[in-house]
DNA sequence: ACTCCTCTTTACGTGAACGTCATATTAGCA
DNA sequence: TGCTAATATGACGTTCACGTAAAGAGGAGT
């Protein structure tokens, strides 16, 4: 695929994926002459998409992204290696590191959850006042109930 | 309280208080002089700390969250008018009011915890394959488990 | 070989959200 | 009243995450 096709298929630009490969987000297909188009798989693809997701729901910093997605990036090179070698202690050293990523980014999520799930506790709170107030204030003046 | 306590017990600076005034995304104390020192009120400083928690939490431009905090902002002058209004009909109008301003917000986190809740068990997923095959080997490979 | 669209590289531009002086003024205190 | 620390205002600087324009090259179809 081309820059244009996973520009769209990813709802981004050119630029952007450009620019991603220029702070090193993504690797630039080393194999690739200067001056021959970019080309990309689906794993691409799939990559910018977690990137958007996690940029927009998390709200991180490209580079504190660049941080957690080494997670990912190991995470593809270690299934490489893990399919190359048979010592199963290498294997399990493999996925030890694997699940350790993934720990990482699933701790990050579960804590923003949990702040979010304070703040709609708070905010549910508060709708309950108003709603309660709002009650009252029926029952006090409804027409023809006047005490 | 000046400018100086309230940015240390929200967290900012000086500069960042003075800029969301600029903004308008806090109200510039009407009745102070030009020249003389800004003054603030507990109620200035749970502002600020709604936006900072906000603008973290959901990743929102100053601009949007100026909008969505058109709904605290009417809500303080709402709370005023509630005290000195008897007429019910204009007290239910203006409960009404900030009821709808808070499900706005609701909305915008509990959406949010949705996409991250998503994000969570997707990345659970991954997780519990990595444990799955980590534990597959273990039985696998286990010293003196040879078949 | 030619065409036309997409891509590449380079480089400057932009908006948001402040940071950082410089200079002048103010408020609290001895 | 004088000193000092904190503030006010204005203006320019900065970082991030791209946008945009210019000039040339690639590549698929005819």
């Amino acid at each position: 695929m081309r820059i244009g096709e996973v520009a769209a298929l990813t709802g981004t630009t050119a630029r952007t994926i450009r620019y991603y490969e220029e702070i090193g987000l993504l690797a630039e297909g080393a194999e690739r002459e200067l001056g021959k188009h970019r080309c990309y798989s689906q794993a691409d693809v799939d990559r910018i998409r977690e990137i958007v997701r996690l940029k927009d729901l998390l709200g991180l910093s490209l580079e504190q992204l660049s941080q957690l997605l080494e997670a990912e990036t190991a995470r593809a090179d270690i299934r490489r290696e893990f399919q190359e070698t048979d010592d199963p202690e290498r294997q399990r050293e493999l996925l030890e590191q694997s699940g350790g990523h993934i720990a990482t980014q699933l701790e990050l999520v579960r804590g923003r959850i949990a702040e979010l799930t304070r703040l709609e506790g708070e905010l549910r709170e508060r709708s309950e006042r108003v709603e309660a107030r709002l009650a009252s204030l029926e029952t006090q003046a409804a027409p023809g109930v006047r005490a």
